[in-house]
DNA sequence: GTGCTATGTTGACGCTGTCAAGATCAGTTC
DNA sequence: GAACTGATCTTGACAGCGTCAACATAGCAC
């Protein structure tokens, strides 16, 4: 697309989004510069803005991109009716696999950086929160919600749950578990965890 | 302390880790620049130089701050061996007040901005995980190691049970839960999810 | 061709963290 | 008391950042 001699690259938009997507996993948003990235776009300084009307327009649709993989994933998830079990925990698995394997991306997609320093986009706000509904939804509709004790609010049970796994990823991710060795182990307590909330339990101390 | 006319501060250290803490708390991390610390303090560009060796030092030193603020709070917690949950609970809500009373401390003590992308401090670190350690052996001494299930590690619940309640934390501070109204509920859903894992229950799907 | 609009350019501004070199002062040593 | 030393604070400078304003170029409609 970019002709080394040409004026106008042809194809800016794209290549700017696909470079800073690059960018972005190698460096992480502190190494995510606008100048630096119209200089590997072989581009001027501020070329990006006909193209982005901000940084944080630019970074906003990034995150939306992640939003729609992670919505894909949610999509794929299945948790049978019978025994949630399995599917919960390949959905575990699979959450932590994708945090995992762009964790700059994740850090973006969940991150102050746009939805509290920045302004997060009304586009952005609606697939990040369709992403969730999703989830609320499936949690609901694949036989979870049928196993709730009584008087508990599937979209409290979907709240609390995503909130163990985002912190899971948030934790690894971020440098403060340290060995990622023990991971799958604690990923497997947090399955563990989420289920338990979701099996009909006997609870000898009496409460609620 | 800092008399006006004084080449000589006479206190810096102390004033600007005060300073830092206030700047911190009213503008976030992204607002906490070491130019507009040296002009609250009085002082010149440069002079914090002298007194920390660079911007992550004394952001550390800061963090540092807030982890000996949440290891008291460890400190005080009690889970009572025969019923936890009111202990438990009564702990949720005061992390959940502490990160909620200053969330920009909270943010800097986990987030990326010295664990991933800064460089720790040493005793940072020690502090940090003297923290995490103080929690597990609460959870395991105060009664709630004797009601694990058989082979569950104390370990895991920790971490898993910490992921819940960091992930909660920043989902609400980064601004992903609008809505701080629901934050009771799902913090009694989160100890509902831990103490879950922790009571001796009926699996009625037999498994692991 | 004549415009119009999209796209790309350079120049400039104020902000940032940090280094280097020099000024000032408090305290110790002679 | 004088001289030296080290801690502290100063100004000057540099490279990097996001972004605005003004200008250049190209493609497309008439």
């Amino acid at each position: 697309m970019a002709q080394p001699g040409r004026y106008h690259h042809g194809d800016l938009h794209a290549t700017l989004l696909r470079e800073a997507a690059l960018l972005l996993r190698e460096q992480g948003v502190e190494g995510l510069s606008l100048r630096r990235l119209a200089e590997r776009a072989g581009v001027s300084r501020t070329a990006p803005y006909h193209h982005f009307e901000d940084k944080n327009a630019l970074l906003c649709a990034l995150a939306e991109d992640g939003f729609r993989r992670l919505d894909r994933l949610m999509e794929e998830a299945a948790f049978q009716a019978d025994d949630p079990e399995p599917g919960l925990r390949r959905f575990v698995r699979g959450y932590l696999r994708f945090a995992n394997d762009d964790p700059e991306q994740y850090e973006l997609m969940f991150g102050r950086t746009l939805w509290k320093t920045g302004r997060p986009t009304e586009s952005l706000t609606r697939v990040a929160h369709g992403c969730f509904r999703r989830y609320v939804d499936k949690l609901q509709a694949d036989g979870i919600g049928a196993h709730l004790p009584g008087g508990t609010d599937a979209l409290r049970v979907a709240q609390a749950s995503w909130a163990t796994l985002h912190g899971l990823c948030r934790l690894l991710l971020d440098g403060i578990y340290v060995d990622r060795q023990d991971m799958e182990a604690v990923s497997d307590q947090a399955v563990a965890l989420m289920l338990a909330a979701v099996r009909p339990t006997v609870m000898p101390t009496g409460s609620r």
